[in-house]
RNA sequence: GCAGGCGUGGUGGAAUCGGUAGACACAGCGGACUUAAAAUCCGCCGGGCCCAGCCCAUGCGGGUUCGAGUCCCGCCGCCUGCACCA
């Protein structure tokens, strides 16, 4: 890979030779844009070396050497390219070829390249010595057709096309070289002391690189065991997808702000990266191009990683696996045998989405409308015997720790509690009128004993064993079952079907009195409680719906405080805090809230000995067996003579094989023969191994224990894992908020009870924090038959709202998810390539509030290039100050420690919105102090560090600039003496009746009378006053002061 | 359907404990500089009116309070998860 575009040179090797030149210096390291600089002084040159500077005059007016080249960056690196080599551009251009008279020289210094951004956001740029406007819009050549005397005449060449010589690209005066001027006053603070300007536009392309060669010199991201407090910083582990995405960049980034962060302040930093590498889609990618799914994740993985570099994160990288490396899958293995001997492994029968014509297990998103998404077959519910965890054996201890979790999200925990869904019922039994198939009674379970008065019917789910007793003789019923078994086996779709129901026409005992009909309904999960219910209709929607339907009684048990009214079409279910009336009510409750009323009904079901009252979790087992290949394989094998039997530890990893095809439909471990038959661990017989492999989100849920020893020959190191566990802040999506960190959370203590992490682990992740998704506007045209048809942003014009090809009128949505099909994802190596990393980075991570979604604009990576190019020339201009020390400097000294402050608590609280927009104001602050030079070079400095963890490279240039001492990454982090950060005074505003009329400035601990005294003196208040007394005077020190009149 | 979250100028957002709504930035507009543009620098920038002042404004409708973007109740819209996507 060569330069650093297209294909990015992470290794810096480039960089380290123009480093080892010692030609790179900073102010004259390039250009990252083309729209600037020289200030114009041929003498300057001539001075010190004896030859000009610039172009030998003859050559100035010649046709520029290269042609049809349009962004800038071609030329940043041109002095290390060839005449005739090719060079891979970002941006607009993707390919170039670099002409004759083009090599070894800096093509800026010769000729001017132009941004011109006349036609629109998009900037466009004219590198071939020719005026990016038509003749016939340029003022210039129009006044020098006007006046040859003044202008040059248009050479002969330029006239095609109406277009003509760049007019800066002529020497102002004959004989001179071709410079470009910048304005006089220069940009932040006017030209330096000599009337000179050097070239100190800051180079993303080279600096970035040169110094992530520095760090990787000083190995200065190897996590390390030492005498430095640990500090463990995780950011979920991506999935090998194919290209890293701008959602990645701005997860990445923000753990790296806090690695560096943390850096700074003395922290050992463990910040490791690896990758989520099983899974569906290299299967799918198999299916559909014939690869095989390891070479295909293998090359993604080396995608990514050569994508992720260039970003200049500061992670480990010799701690990096794969989970689908045979040295972690075999660990998991035996993490897992262990799991089963400790019984936290077991197995039982599980509900799956069965495609009845591929004859194979579809995955939930598979299943589209309740079809297969490739046969198109409606799909059937179908039991199988599964491996599952037994995670609910950990229910109790899962909830009640969630209360510990203080540095997780509030919304996190309270989404877990209702997913673990503990709840205090009654379990009861009713008898049947007549026992039938050996039933003498239907054991029900319900969370509302307490409207038992309103009962008037009894469910059971189709899987109920009465159900399938009574279907076996009755043909009806049977096709019911059938039927109901239709669909996927989401929780949403059984929600949202049809509440259908079938009478079986049997009848139990109601304790209150007369019978109950039972009926077989869909809506009634075998997985949940006893796989019974009574219906309740006043009182639950669902209920009522089915009640409705088949003409079932519905029977009030309570009326609301101040309403009479009995329930129609809308069950009545307020709060179970909500105090109601109550009808009737077996526990003999009369007014009280519904909670009162269930534990009452519980305490009189018990004493009446009708039932007994039951906790019970909403949580499931975790079904972990997927009956596809590319998953971590079950180390069992399945024997006649002794059932299932564990593979022997020394025979780990049971490997996938390599020789598989995914022309069928299934799962080629299960056709694989010699794979799948081997002796039995046990017997020696014949036996055959387990096909199925495990969930993906087992792999996820110990990679974190595994990167604190990742070469270990165990699944973890019981020293290493005590040292640098627990994740001290752990970052990723709210997606995963239930499932990934509620399996980790199980994991935790499994491998607590199997030996494999030390007590206290148990909670991995002390705090957690969920960023928001990338968004970006999509752009909609409704296709012939109604349908949305989306468009890439580059085919449509966003100002005038039509598509550019057709004309058509586009509908702009105006932030989604990005995502493929909706044709508005923005790759972040765009970006990287045309800003460099920093500008990526920063930009990620500005204005939207980290937890809140973040939409991508183009405007915006352009203006953060734009800002950082000027921290850069700030900082250039401050290096060349010589103004003496005066008045000011207190004030910067001053405005530094709040900086400072205020950067600090951004970071620490994860507002990197905040701190950037402090550091946004604190360059203004900087670049308009009139402080002596010394103080604004200190200055410097500290914003050079604060800016550090977000835009590394940059600090790090900035810092060497300044005479930093090593690197700014390892430089302690400033404290903001807390003298400075209190102001004498303070400015409080006045509110007449609430609204802000006025402001007062007044003493810090100013007394509450004189404020009082002050307020009433304030002409605003004089005038509502009018004379009169005030109704009331609130003055909240240091806060506000206001007037009632 | 259930659960959780979010909603503030043209745009992204700020407002620490109920106390000056719109920090900081983008876009836009005006100016300086320039041989034109670009770049850079400086300034303006929620809406309205009878404009030294006042009114309206934080998705909508109510409420609590001296005071509500913030707290409470009820709606609306959008987003995420729902156990085999990762």
């Amino acid at each position: 890979m060569r330069g650093r575009h297209g294909g990015y040179d992470w290794r810096g090797t480039e960089a380290r030779r123009a480093g080892n030149r010692g030609d790179l210096r900073p102010a004259d390291s390039g250009l990252l844009r083309g729209r600037h600089v020289l200030r114009s002084d041929p003498g300057r040159a001539d001075r010190q070396s004896g030859e000009p500077r610039h172009p030998r005059p003859g050559r100035a007016p010649q046709p520029h050497p290269v042609l049809g080249l349009r962004p800038v960056q071609q030329f940043r690196r041109s002095e290390h390219h060839n005449r005739g080599e090719q060079v891979s551009l970002g941006g607009f251009a993707r390919r170039a070829v670099l002409h004759a008279g083009a090599e070894r020289r800096s093509v800026l210094r010769d000729h001017p390249i132009r941004l011109c951004r006349a036609a629109g956001r998009r900037a466009r740029l004219s590198g071939d010595g020719l005026c990016a406007r038509p003749r016939a819009r340029c003022p210039v050549a129009q006044r020098r057709a006007a006046d040859p005397e003044r202008g040059r005449p248009a050479r002969d060449a330029a006239g095609h096309r109406g277009r003509h010589p760049d007019p800066r690209a002529s020497a102002p005066y004959p004989g001179q070289p071709p410079v470009i001027q910048i304005s006089p006053s220069g940009p932040l603070g006017g030209p330096d002391a000599r009337g000179l300007r050097r070239m100190d536009r800051y180079d993303a392309a080279a600096t970035e690189p040169k110094w992530q060669a520095e760090w990787d010199g000083a190995d200065l991201f190897r996590a390390t065991r030492d005498e430095r407090p640990k500090y463990y910083v995780l950011e979920m582990f991506p999935y090998p997808s194919g290209r890293i995405h701008i959602g990645h960049v701005r997860n990445y980034t923000m753990g790296d702000v806090i690695a560096r962060y943390k850096m700074s302040c003395g922290f050992s930093v463990l910040h490791p990266m690896g990758w989520d590498a099983f899974g569906m889609p290299a299967e799918n990618a198999a299916m559909a191009s014939g690869g095989h799914p390891k070479d295909w994740t293998y090359q993604n993985i080396d995608v990514m990683r050569g994508q992720m570099k260039p970003l200049g994160l500061s992670i480990d990288w010799s701690r990096e696996f794969a989970t689908c490396d045979p040295e972690y899958y075999g660990q998991q293995q035996a993490l897992f045998l262990d799991m089963l001997e400790a019984g936290l492994v077991y197995r039982k029968p599980a509900v799956v989405n069965w495609d009845p014509v591929d004859m194979t297990v579809l995955a939930n998103e598979q299943v589209i409308d309740g079809k297969g998404w490739r046969s198109g077959a409606e799909v059937e519910r179908k039991e199988l015997v599964q491996w599952a965890f037994a995670i609910s054996s950990m229910a109790e201890d899962l909830l009640e720790s969630l209360g510990r979790l203080d540095d997780w999200p509030e919304k996190v925990r309270l989404m877990q509690e209702n997913w673990i869904g503990k709840s205090r019922g009654l379990e009861m039994t009713f008898k049947l009128t007549e026992p039938a198939h050996g039933h003498a009674g239907i054991d029900i379970y319900t969370t509302r004993p307490d409207t038992l008065r309103g009962a008037s019917f009894i469910a059971i789910a189709p899987e109920h064993p009465l159900a399938k007793a009574l279907a076996a003789e009755d043909a009806d019923l049977a096709a019911f079952s059938t039927e109901v078994r239709k669909g996927g086996t989401t929780e949403e779709a059984l929600e949202k079907a049809e509440k259908r129901g079938y009478d079986t026409g049997l009848t139990v005992d109601n304790p209150l009195g007369g019978t109950l009909p039972v009926w077989v309904a869909n809506f009634v999960l075998m997985d949940y409680g006893t796989g019974a219910i009574f219906g309740c209709p006043a009182h639950d929607q669902r209920d009522l719906d089915f009640a409705r339907k088949y003409g079932l009684p519905v029977i009030d048990t309570f009326v609301a405080m101040d309403d009479d009214s009995r329930v129609e079409t809308e069950a009545f279910v307020p709060p179970k805090t909500e105090k109601v009336r109550w009808i009737d009510q077996p526990a003999g409750v009369e007014v009280a809230t519904g909670q009162e009323a269930i534990d009452a009904t519980i305490d009189w079901a018990e004493r009446e000995g009708l039932g007994r009252g039951r906790t019970q979790f909403r949580l499931r087992d975790w079904g972990l067996s997927r009956q596809r290949y590319w998953g971590c394989p079950i180390p069992v094998v399945h024997c006649d003579a002794c059932g299932v039997v564990p593979e022997k530890k020394e025979n780990l990893p049971v490997r996938l094989p390599d020789d598989v095809t995914f022309d069928v439909p299934g799962n080629p471990l299960d056709r694989h023969p010699t794979w799948r038959d081997v002796a039995c661990p046990s017997c020696g017989k014949p036996a055959k191994r387990e096909t199925d492999t495990m969930d993906t989100f087992v792999d996820s849920s110990w990679y974190f224990a595994r990167f604190t020893a990742p070469h270990a020959k165990t699944p973890t190191n019981l020293d290493d894992a005590a040292y640098w566990m627990n994740v001290d802040q752990y970052i990723g999506g709210v997606e995963h908020a239930i499932l990934h960190l509620l399996y980790s959370r199980f994991f935790a203590r499994a491998m607590v009870r199997t030996g494999h992490l030390p007590k206290g682990t148990e909670e991995p992740f002390d705090a957690l924090f969920t960023q928001g998704m990338v968004t970006h506007p999509a752009y909609v045209t409704k296709g012939d038959k109604g349908q949305p048809v989306y468009h890439l942003p580059e085919e449509v014009d966003i100002s005038a709202k039509t598509v550019k090809a057709t004309g058509e009128t586009i509908e702009i949505v105006p932030a989604i998810k990005m995502s493929k099909s909706k044709k508005n994802v923005v790759d972040p190596m765009d970006i990287i390539a045309q800003y460099g990393a920093d500008t990526a980075r920063w930009f990620v991570i500005s204005d939207s509030p980290p937890e809140r979604d973040f939409e991508w604009t183009p405007e915006g990576a352009e203006a953060v290039a734009k800002h950082l190019a000027r921290v850069h020339r700030l900082a250039s201009d401050i290096l060349r100050a010589d103004r003496p020390a005066n008045d000011a400097d207190k004030e910067l000294e001053k405005q530094t420690a709040r900086a400072i402050h205020e950067v600090t608590q951004g970071i620490e609280g994860f507002a990197f919105n905040k701190a950037v927009a402090k550091l946004y104001e604190f360059t203004n602050t900087l670049h308009r102090s009139d402080a002596g030079a010394e103080a604004r070079r200190t200055a410097m400095k500290v914003l050079a560090q604060l800016m550090a963890p977000m835009v590394p490279h940059l600090a790090e240039e900035i810092w060497s600039m300044l005479g930093g001492e090593g690197f700014v990454v390892t430089a302690p982090w400033p404290v903001a003496d807390p003298a400075l950060l209190v102001d004498d005074t303070v400015t409080l505003p006045i509110q007449i009746n609430g609204k802000r009329r006025s402001e007062l400035v007044v003493a810090k601990d100013a007394p509450k009378s004189e404020v009082e005294a002050l307020a009433l003196a304030d002409p605003a208040v004089v005038r509502a006053l009018d004379g009169a007394q005030p109704k009331k005077l609130i003055v909240v020190p240091g806060r506000i002061v206001n007037v009632v009149v």
